[in-house]
DNA sequence: GTGGTCTAGACCACG
DNA sequence: GTGGTCTAGACCACG
């Protein structure tokens, strides 16, 4: 799993690390059941302290991201979120809604938004092939 | 100007300010050259600090959002975006990724974010009309 | 506040906090916008790390019981649950039978657990006054 | 002795064992003098370590739900609790608290958890018959 | 080996 | 003043 601190990012450490586990499995480089490496391992390959990658993990764990098992370390879940279908829309909602500001912002037009989306989604949902899960 | 602090939302209060005032900006609530209130002003408003009110300021300034007349207050700068268009199409493309990460772990599919993108394209982009509360 | 933590007790000591703050605003003893000790305060009172508390507060937060803002401590949170009707019903339910498990051991009959759960909720959810809130 | 250990449950497999046997005993499915498996057969059944099992059996056995002859296996215990009904009323009472600050967390009202908890008894109290799997 | 808890203590952001 | 982050390091539970 290859994570990159970037200790000028504003972002906490422990932030960082969720944000790019979850980047990871949204473009299905990790997939359920996948093993993610040790708390200890984690840490010490990033030069981070143990609770700091500990708080990452619990994180992603409560998120729904990851399974911990028993002394055994940690996996990708599999799917199967808890909210309702309007706490998942609205949430969206907001996330597209600061899109839309920093888009006007860099005077790209809203039609512009869409296409990038579209190519985005295009880029970032490469075709499964042959063997891989769905 | 009409600016709403969450005091629960865990976002610090200057950038709720930022974020409000780009968001009035980008739904043409605000427009390049309008005034808006002093530093003084807003803090006694929003009933918050005025080394806040002021931090927030100085942010949109950075930003190129908001213009200061030694003097005379801020009014909201002319466009005039001063990155390439590559910079700005990187820059929209982390927000893009960001979201579809977040709609991938919601299990919103793809052509569902593209569809409520639309959606909010068309409730934010409405023009506001004389009368309507900025 | 008045919180007691165990030290023989398994529960964590975090968890025990987490524990008696909520059943302190379940039995409306806290109540929504009440303030609650800062983490400070609390874990000097209790004589537990900073730390400790912190989590604890945040776990709270998390589960929406408690709301935090900007250096200005935390006070209970309004109601509004985030998760769907199956899902809360799919949590109590886990509950319960674990009641009902545990009242088969005591050899306590499931009337007998029905009569004891009114009881309770007699005791527990007693009387609003005129002037408080429902 | 049908038992699913699950390894994403964040509850110890011991205890997931303790409290599955304790279920099984609850709904009748294991009676008073009815033989269980061997510590040694129930660790290669679920693939668990042998420690992890006899721990299990060695609580199960505490609590006098299991009782162990040397040299003979393992049998389930005759009911006769060892506690006074005083004790017994004690011991569910904090069970049902428990329950009950959860569904005020949860905003399931009172009457909506005495339904759940008669349609629960309901559904568990049904005597297996022959065939049934344990 | 694995993760979880807790402490002591530093330092920072916010207001 | 408030909470949040991070480290170093100890100790424990689980298997």
């Amino acid at each position: 799993m290859d994570l990159r601190i970037d200790p000028s990012n504003s972002l906490p450490i422990y932030a960082q690390v969720v944000d790019q586990v979850k980047a990871l499995v949204a473009c299905r480089a990790l997939r359920p059941g996948d093993a993610v490496p040790s708390i200890r391992d984690l840490a010490a390959t990033l030069r981070i302290n143990r609770n700091t990658a500990a708080k990452a993990y619990q994180l992603l764990e409560a998120d729904g991201v990851l399974e911990t098992r028993q002394g055994q370390g940690s996996v990708v879940a599999e799917g199967g979120t808890r909210w309702s279908w309007e706490e998942r829309r609205r949430r969206l909602v907001v996330s597209l809604d600061r899109t839309l500001v920093e888009a006007h912002h860099l005077e790209i037009p809203p039609e512009e938004v869409v296409r990038l989306l579209e190519d985005r989604i295009r880029i970032t949902t490469r075709r499964p092939r042959a063997g891989d899960k769905a």
